[in-house]
DNA sequence: GCCGAAAGAATGTGATCACAAATACCGTGC
DNA sequence: GCACGGTATTTGTGATCACATTCTTTCGGC
């Protein structure tokens, strides 16, 4: 059993804050991985398997498996085992109809954070432009998962300028919920099939329109989850 | 130092599916108190503070507190010690945004859930009609407990019949972060200067309309967030 | 050959201990 | 009287053990 290597390191990477607790570093990783769709639904997770998977005890990996049940990451079958969760036709009209209602309010609130300074909304515009270049040469060699990890980052790098936590936490838990199945998607439809709304978020981001944004991410979000509406739910 | 006498009985009491594991005993009575309003926002906990209290050991503590933090509930300070959620100005209008954009919808859900039997319709109104006359009777008596819990009694009876488990989780998450603030704002105005809309909901409820129903609540969530907003933050 | 029961492994949960960090408390010195 | 410093307590976190339940595998019977 290894045995951690206590990472001891202030971390003076962000603000100051907060030193990366073992069972922290742990939910992070996992939530990063069932975002960009490592895992895929149904996939059993167990607290020892996890343990010895990251390295660390028991402790951490039950405490950041709790942490992504709450958020509807994972799921609990009747007998408490734990899972990746399962898509259904009902929780796919929730998911697009709770998406729809909360990301381009929160894709406006961005645009309303960098609205004031024209030098931060070029660069949030440069950053965004970044990843989607990366985005389309995954979708040209066909990565699925680079694909998946960079279009939740073209997502995510946009929601997070609006410093909205609330709403940010409400959108993640979708995220997690989501993907998982895109990724499923991804692999089965090939990446050329994908069509986005990135450019027109741009476009709209340039221009300081709110409402061409606040359409172009609804059109993103009604796209993509069509996707997994159509695809064979195992 | 309370020994926790564990429970070892199998426990037939619900339904059959989950037994009521101690760690959700502890979260489900902690989740209530905190939408109830009955913790105070600033409210410091700690891990082995609940499980002496509840009679419990540390561990059905620590998971219990693990995912009402994860849920935005409760707060880590920067040193990892646990409290209720403040609030902040910014943390209400995020809030007030995303309730008015998730309310209505799960409102509007409920009322088509029950749109086709003209019998549940009624079993619906006829248990909402009796948690607001408790409401009413709340209010003249000045009793601030329980005009919280029955206030949110009452949105949640209405919500849970949506059988929307992903936006009734997200929905939640939102009254847990503003359980508090509503208790102790309903006890510095008292409970006479509060109005709300329940009436035109079910009266809407009642019509089958979903375009007032969805207007009712919306109305309800800016009465109640704007009270909040107006009473001083400590 | 297939179903079912029994043995073995794996798993979730609760309890407890150890340790470092943070907080609270208290007395001393100025 | 008040600030400072040191001690004692509280607290979060990680680790490990015990136990009941569940899943898996295997073997025997029909």
């Amino acid at each position: 059993m290894a045995k951690a290597e206590a990472v001891k390191k202030p971390q003076g990477k962000a603000g100051a804050a907060r030193a990366p607790v073992v069972h922290e570093e742990v939910f992070e990783r996992l939530r990063r991985a069932i975002i960009a769709g490592q895992l895929e639904p149904g996939r059993a997770l167990s607290v020892r398997g996890l343990a010895t998977q990251f390295g660390v005890s028991a402790m951490p990996a039950r405490e950041a498996i709790r942490r992504l049940v709450a958020l509807n990451a994972l799921e609990l079958t009747p007998t408490r085992r734990v899972m990746v969760a399962q898509m259904s036709p009902g929780k796919i009209d929730e998911i697009t109809e709770a998406r729809i209602a909360l990301e381009p309010l929160i894709a406006a609130r961005a645009l309303k954070a960098v609205g004031d300074d024209p030098c931060a909304r070029e660069d949030l515009v440069t950053k965004l432009s970044a990843i989607d270049d990366e985005l389309d040469e995954a979708i040209v060699q066909g990565d699925a998962e680079s694909y998946s990890r960079l279009n939740s980052d073209f997502h995510f790098a946009l929601y997070e300028t609006a410093r909205a936590p609330v709403l940010l936490g409400l959108v993640e838990s979708l995220w997690l919920q989501v993907g998982p199945f895109m990724r499923v998607v991804v692999g089965r439809l090939g990446t050329t099939a994908l069509v986005d709304q990135h450019k027109e978020a741009l476009e709209a981001l340039r221009a300081g329109d709110a409402r061409k944004l606040k359409s172009a991410v609804r059109l993103d979000i009604l796209e993509g989850m069509k996707n997994i509406r159509g695809a064979r739910l195992s």
